[in-house]
DNA sequence: TTGTAAATAGTAACTATTCCTATTTAATTT
DNA sequence: AAATTAAATAGGAATAGTTACTATTTACAA
């Protein structure tokens, strides 16, 4: 792949927040160091970044947000403000019963704990 | 609240079907009998039958979803064809864990776990 | 250098959803 | 049974988020 200051700039982006930004975050963002960027070249790279796994996209509801926390975790999300945090908890299920009370191969998960984060409880 | 006929043909067709169908499904199957429904009545009932607990929203990815299983469940999807499947199992993690860890009080879960249904495995 | 294909900026188009308003309708009151 | 009233609707406009298009620019190889 040809390389792209914009490109650059993106990643750099994501990666140094832990704020789960949306594209328009992004966009605003990233206007600060390259004035005339496009918002269609920040959608095409942050497409292309999550497809060779620079970031990963999180659906939070119906808002699309990235993350460049690309290790496999899940998210806990305050039902209060919004906030997304990053965990490493485990979810655990039990694979065979899926298997053979579903007769569905599990491949990954997607896991939301809801509740209220320290600021609102 | 006040009795709406489009209101009771959208229930019915929630709750008649386990596709966990998109509003833009309801609303062509709400044509089928009441030829000049509107989409906006469409979106105001769901919501509304959302709100008073006769049906639930699911984000599937960037779609929204709608499902007239009113029980607490989690969902099966599969990433060949997208069908959602309804489940009974229970995601289990150490609420103790979170709360002292993350400082975060849980309060639900959203859990879909993704792999291969049985025509796709 | 020069040639090229990939990437971009700027804008149009598209999709899903919400908002607006005149009209209709369910339910209450007379 | 007629009149009243406020909720709900139909139809369409508006909005938000995202993708598509195209002429121009740019990375990089020859």
């Amino acid at each position: 792949m040809r390389y792209s200051y914009q490109r650059e700039v993106i990643r750099e982006i994501i990666c140094s927040t832990k704020s789960h930004p949306t594209a328009d975050w992004v966009y605003s963002e990233a206007k600060k160091k390259i004035d005339n960027i496009s918002l269609g070249t920040v959608y095409r790279n942050l497409k292309t970044l999550e497809e060779i796994g620079s970031i990963q996209i999180i659906y939070d509801e119906n808002l699309i947000r990235y993350d460049g926390n690309t290790e496999d975790h899940h998210h806990l999300k305050c039902s209060e403000c919004g906030v997304l945090i990053d965990t490493n908890i485990k979810s655990n299920f039990d694979e065979k019963d899926i298997v053979s009370k579903y007769n569905f191969k599990p491949e990954k998960t997607n896991f939301f704990i809801i509740g209220k984060c320290n600021k609102h409880k």
